[in-house]
DNA sequence: TTCAACTCGTTGTGTATGCAACTATCGTAG
DNA sequence: CTACGATAGTTGCATACACAACGAGTTGAA
């Protein structure tokens, strides 16, 4: 699936100004407002969003819980990141380890009632901070324009397995 | 606990499914066309995201030089996460330290021509990726509408200093 | 049934980063 | 000029993460 979307000149298209303008705006948005919404939780309510990732998975799950590996997908973290962070709200009691009956060398982690009551408490803090810094400043067209683009951007790349990328020149294995 | 789930208290409404989607959309675009983009970079040029911010801001930048803080901000890096950032790109030969002739404790930090030339050759490749896959994914349109949006996002949290949050139960900000 | 290849989660190790404390220097009020 | 608070950058320490190697368990083909 290579780039036949139109404009192709010489080797590489080139973004164009209206592009890279919202390019940059994009990444901008992302630092300043998940910074904040980090801030707030951590302050408010002694959580970081990874911790809220967590709990907001496990508490969509059937019988609030999951595998070690369906949940370290789910939040983007590697194994044996999780493996770590659900050792630590493990210690906090937010969670719990329950072997897999059906697969022994399976894990199940499961939110415990104390995970449950913390992200009840903590989710109105979060919500409130999208809507404030996020729904507040944008239209609702421009909030449906932006669902839409953004969707088509996260379908590319979906789709697109990293393809063995070119390597024009240089880049031998000496170092 | 003030801001109850209600609906309409008129003190924290909760973002609409709209927002929600543009949101959820918003967030995984980014991690998922970042952690492109960085792959591809550090795979076709050995370069991280970093480093070639760096390279990017030293280059632009008059003489092509910054005192350590101000790159700091311009890269969103803590001062001591600057300090080794910048001790490993040294090490590379990319950049150097200055003395700041004007102000002793000052230290100017200097793109060297390896730098500019390890830049030019990630540039393109950067910025091919940004227009596969951002650019070439959406509208001209839908361009300007999210720059539009954003910086309306944007220009909110800058001038909200995090105002002091409301702390249910938590130690009031008495010292 | 057997066993090689695979999968699941953990552990060892290395790296990047932030915070707080520190040193050196600067600027200024008195 | 002095003294003190502010600022620049570095360092010690703690944390969070990824990658690779590993042991235990599973699966499928012969």
């Amino acid at each position: 699936m290579r780039n036949h979307s139109g404009y192709h000149r010489g080797v590489a298209a080139l973004p164009n100004p209206t592009t890279m303008r919202a390019w940059h705006t994009f990444l901008q948005a992302h630092a300043l407002i998940t910074e904040r919404l980090e801030v707030e939780l951590q302050l408010e309510r002694d959580l970081g969003l990874n911790w809220y990732d967590v709990l907001v998975q496990l508490s969509q799950a059937r019988d609030g819980r999951l595998r070690m590996t369906e949940l370290a997908a789910a939040v983007l973290l590697s194994k044996s990141g999780l493996t770590r962070l659900i050792d630590r709200m493990n210690g906090e009691g937010l969670v719990e380890r329950q072997p897999d009956p059906g697969d022994k060398r399976g894990t199940y982690v499961q939110l415990t009632t104390t995970g449950l009551r913390r992200l009840q408490a903590a989710a109105p803090i979060h919500l409130r901070g999208i809507q404030e810094h996020f729904g507040a400043a944008i239209t609702e067209a421009e909030a449906e324009s932006l669902a839409t683009a953004l969707s088509k951007v996260v379908n590319a790349l979906a789709h697109s397995r990293t393809v063995a990328v070119e390597r024009p020149f240089e880049n031998p294995p000496f170092e």
